[in-house]
DNA sequence: GTCTATACCGAGATAGAC
DNA sequence: GTCTATCTCGGTATAGAC
């Protein structure tokens, strides 16, 4: 890494934050194009695509450390929050490119290698940070629940009337790959006795707070869900994970998140 | 394997018979001891179970041959006939088999080994049968799929009233592991963009028969499935391969066949 | 049509340099 | 904390005997 001498500004916390935005960025940029390049060039010419990932990784990594090395300077406790921060980061970016992965291809069909190449690491990254593809999955699972939990589709509204109701959950059934990622999971429960008792009790708390949400939806005075209410939750929870999957495979116009969000709407209705 | 000779009694129907019907028992026997020995010994003495378990294959083969010796004198066509019948056997004891697998491990994870096993065979009977792995499960795939349109759930029972409907319909939710299985397909069918045309199709023709199904029993009049049918099919469909999943995962009773019931039912009232 | 043996590869996981 | 190198195992698929 050359100019890193240039970029040591000194003591500037201007430039310093620059750099770390440039840091960023280029990490992502790198992630990005790692992602592009193991997808559809590899296959052809890996030994090409290899050394381009390599350079840029190497880029990547010699901007972090300059990044590093400058915040150092300013004093050691914000160069611990840095790496701190930047651990993190790491983290995250494995769950995303982990949650890709086992969404895509499923739990046993995707490998660490190519989770970690997304992310824009190795293998040893994962290691690092997880102990196993096991414990990985888990936080992925843990990461999703949690998010289906708190957003949009199970949300957080429940005096607003039907509407934005129906289109929240709509929202839920957009995206392809948060579906399969979420059959991955439910399946993986199933199938891993051990593993059931915490994704359980995640699932249960989801379900729990839609059911709570549809009975103060129909009965704003006894705000207690009763079976009607449960069972509406049971319906929407179902609608929203296979509805648009089954529309991708058959191709009808009749499985898709319109018709899920008009059954789910007569259910709250009736 | 000794007494071979014994067993020959000539060109006797009944006889035939018996030993045909003999030689399927043990076969069965094999296939189920197989199947115990498989998941639960195996991994503690290992070469015990192996050496029982291939005895026992050879003997459910010693018999075959017995009795397709017996059937050959009796004539070539019924020879023929009799080899078609074990060669239809055999596939249709690596589909079972390979199902289990599926559902339980899913299709990354299930081994032609352990399949191949479980059924009483090795791997090389799989590939006398079946190309690969992936035609394999696309073979599971379609029975699956067409079992679950022509049998209870999907019924061919239109007009005899809301309950036995919703009875049968509760009856397709009641195997965990064939929820396994339908879930790996329809994932299965998402991933696989070149199965995706043929299991859609598949797919789309069990959809219309149960929204068609849905509109007879709601406006006999007119048999044509409107939107609402075809909404409520879509809930249906979601729900039975939901609902007791979740149920398994939760331990929830709100999450069960008997509330996915209850739900369908009240789809189909209003 | 089935089994045994084997080629071949890619997976998860670990060790040690930096 | 990350990478490289390596170990070890098990998978799919094939070849050839019977």
């Amino acid at each position: 890494m050359a100019r890193r001498q240039d970029d040591q500004v000194p003591d500037g916390n201007a430039a310093d934050d620059s750099i770390g935005a440039a840091t960023r960025a280029l990490a992502d940029a790198t992630a990005a194009l790692t992602r592009l390049i193991g997808r559809q060039v590899q296959s052809v010419v890996p030994e090409v695509s290899d050394a381009v990932a390599a350079s840029l990784r190497e880029a990547s990594r010699g901007l972090a450390d300059a990044s590093e090395n400058v915040g150092r300077r300013g004093g050691s406790g914000r160069a611990e929050e840095r790496r701190a921060e930047r651990a993190g980061r790491t983290r995250t970016e494995l769950l995303d490119a982990a949650a890709r992965a086992f969404a895509r291809q499923g739990y046993e069909g995707a490998s660490l290698g190519d989770i970690a190449a997304d992310a824009g690491y190795t293998k040893g990254a994962v290691y690092a940070h997880f102990g196993s593809k096991h414990e990985l999955f888990l936080e992925v699972a843990r990461r999703q629940i949690a998010a289906a939990t708190a957003q949009p589709g199970l949300p957080p509204l429940a005096d607003e009337g039907l509407e934005p109701w129906v289109s929240a959950a709509l929202h839920t059934m957009v995206d392809e790959t948060d579906l399969l990622l979420s059959l991955e999971i439910l399946s993986f429960a199933v199938r891993h006795p051990e593993a059931r008792a915490e994704l359980g009790a995640f699932y249960e708390e989801g379900f729990a707070e839609l059911a709570g949400q549809v009975g103060r939806e129909r009965h704003p005075a006894a705000p207690e869900p009763d079976e009607a209410d449960w069972d509406t939750a049971l319906a929407v929870v179902s609608v929203s994970n296979i509805a648009l999957l089954l529309g991708a495979v058959t191709g009808s116009p009749h499985a898709s998140p319109e018709a899920g969000s008009r059954v789910i709407a007569r259910l709250l209705r009736g």
